[in-house]
DNA sequence: ACGATACGTTAGCATATGCTTACATAAAGT
DNA sequence: ACTTTATGTAAGCATATGCTAACGTATCGT
């Protein structure tokens, strides 16, 4: 499976989703992140790490705690996918027309 | 479920998003379609069941042959969701700062 | 040292998913 | 009408996945 792939079923997740939104702004312990859900924390961890190993959070060890926050990069990356995915071949023209048919379908 | 996870799973499996590149341009019937891989006619058709579910293909039935093609309304929201994503919070200003620590990194 | 704290890891389970084989449907040609 | 062609549907299977319960592992405080 490539990289990308690994990422995108890392992203899909709803959990892990709501998780990257956790450590988004803030950089949050394994503990804090666990507690704003209400399965059990080894699957919170579980999720962490799968979001870990596709480079879309990073870790901090201190001490006993372990401080998460999501990975710029990682997250440029799968960005930078989708941008091509949707740019392939003519469908930006093709949208385009679209939505020209629309904006013309509403004014009148 | 919510409606955008549908569509969000839907793109993630691979082989849906192949299917999906070749509907993007043309208008090509289930049979075409499955003639692009080696997986068994059956196989495609459940996928294009599940891209036609969530909005991301459209069909044109025309006597015994079903054509499909991409439903740019189902991209264009799926791109949207995703814009919101990235833009959540303080993660724009986030990965703005890192992409300019970048290029200053690259530069010494 | 020793217990407590904050984690990750493993085994196992229930469910979901992609695939195949076999069957159903429906339009077209003869 | 009957066959052919193009396709969807259903049943069943193998594998993947998210979860829990139990256990392993550092690090800190005392």
């Amino acid at each position: 499976m490539s990289e990308i792939d690994e990422t995108l079923r890392a992203i899909v997740e709803p959990r892990r989703r709501e998780i990257l939104q956790l450590v988004l702004d803030d950089e949050l312990t394994a503990g804090a992140i666990a507690s704003h859900f209400d399965v059990t924390r080894p699957a919170i961890s579980q999720h962490l790490g799968v979001l870990e190993k596709c480079g879309l959070v990073r870790v901090r060890r201190q001490g006993t705690r372990r401080y998460y926050r999501a990975e710029p990069e990682g997250l440029a990356e799968l960005r930078e996918f989708l941008r091509g995915f949707w740019n392939t071949s003519l469908q930006q023209l093709k949208m385009a027309a679209e939505e020209e048919q629309k904006r013309a379908d509403t004014q009148s």
